[in-house]
DNA sequence: CACTCATGCAAGTATGTACTTGCATGGAAG
DNA sequence: CTTCCATGCAAGTACATACTTGCATGAGTG
């Protein structure tokens, strides 16, 4: 049944989370799943091709399109740049065993990372530069930052608080955090 | 032997890193430290001793000190954020594919990573936090930043770019991305 | 020479894990 | 009722891996 299947995927995903993609056993995913274990190999016929699925399902939750935002003054630069932060924080953080793991894993599954942390996020990093390119055409943004490089800061910044969150003290707050990188951020693009 | 010791911890520390801990194996640790298997567990009890030894081992590696620096001018925060960048980088770089692996397994040996990665990174930390408390107490800069996320997004934004660096294209400069992130920085700390 | 000590080597044990096979069962559809 | 078909269950295979044991060797030291 679809139910079945999709129910060792999401079950893989997590026991991949947090044992990492060796560290997980076929017998913990098959529990978790509440299925035989014999029953997912009938669905999968390797760890590996399971990995592969697990990989591709995860990349679709990304799918997330950037709605056309308004670009005519500082604070619709503001609102936006807000915006994209929002999404791709709440993207992460709903992810964020999984992405920690396979970042972990990034060098020996390079081809299906880079499906799953590259093309996932494609569409919304692109059009989160094509928006600060216009920005900047538009002299809202300082002339002399590559744009490209600046979204990636961005993005990096952000992901590197979620990265190390388990390595924080409690009472680190991570919403500070964040808003601090904004708070940078929009201060470092102006003009 | 020490020579013989510090080959295996030597060893252990490239196949860990780029086999990740349970997907590495101690033959090919005994193998790349060019001794016995034997040899390797009569060193360390347990493939878990040995894991251990090798973050101890790695922390030790980042006690950095953050010597003294002028910080009377603009130009005097300039120098002193571009050489902790520097430092920083190097430091990461050059344990790159470890820094990754072990970030995967973080949630996994929490108490050990916390060692690696904050302790280690603690001291130089603190001293560059403290020079940017000054800086900003002396009006170099913004008064309404929050000086410790502010010294972490630096930091996550150069550390996001070495994470990710296998993801790129071959023609992404990363120079110019860590670039980007200093521009963006010291003008988004400019009072 | 005699002794120690680090190491190598061959072999073995115990366990875990990916993956298979064969059969039973039970529910849905014709 | 019969026929599929998805699934469970028991058992097993093949292999890898952590870790052990016993003995040989060879270099350095008294």
């Amino acid at each position: 049944m679809e139910d079945t299947s999709q129910r060792i995927v999401a079950a893989a995903t997590r026991v991949f989370g947090r044992a990492g993609v060796s560290g997980a056993t076929t017998r913990e995913i098959a529990r978790e799943a509440k299925v035989n274990e014999v029953t997912l190999f009938r669905y999968f016929k390797t760890k590996d091709d399971l990995l592969r699925e697990v990989i591709l399902h995860s990349c679709r939750r990304y799918e997330y399109v950037f709605s056309d935002a308004p670009c005519e003054t500082a604070e619709d630069v503001r609102h936006t740049v807000e915006a994209y932060a929002k999404v791709y924080l709440r993207k992460m953080r709903d992810n964020e065993e999984f992405i920690r793991t396979f970042f972990g894993e990034l060098t020996r599954h390079l081809k299906l990372c880079r499906r799953l942390f590259v093309e996932s996020t494609r569409l919304v990093r692109r059009r989160f530069i094509d928006y600060l390119l216009l920005a900047q055409k538009r002299g809202l943004i300082r002339k002399d930052l590559d744009i490209t490089t600046t979204a990636d800061a961005l993005t990096g910044m952000l992901m590197a608080g979620i990265l190390r969150r388990p390595l924080t003290d409690p009472e680190y707050s991570n919403t500070r955090f964040s808003k601090t990188c904004l708070n940078l951020f929009l201060k470092g693009i102006e003009p």
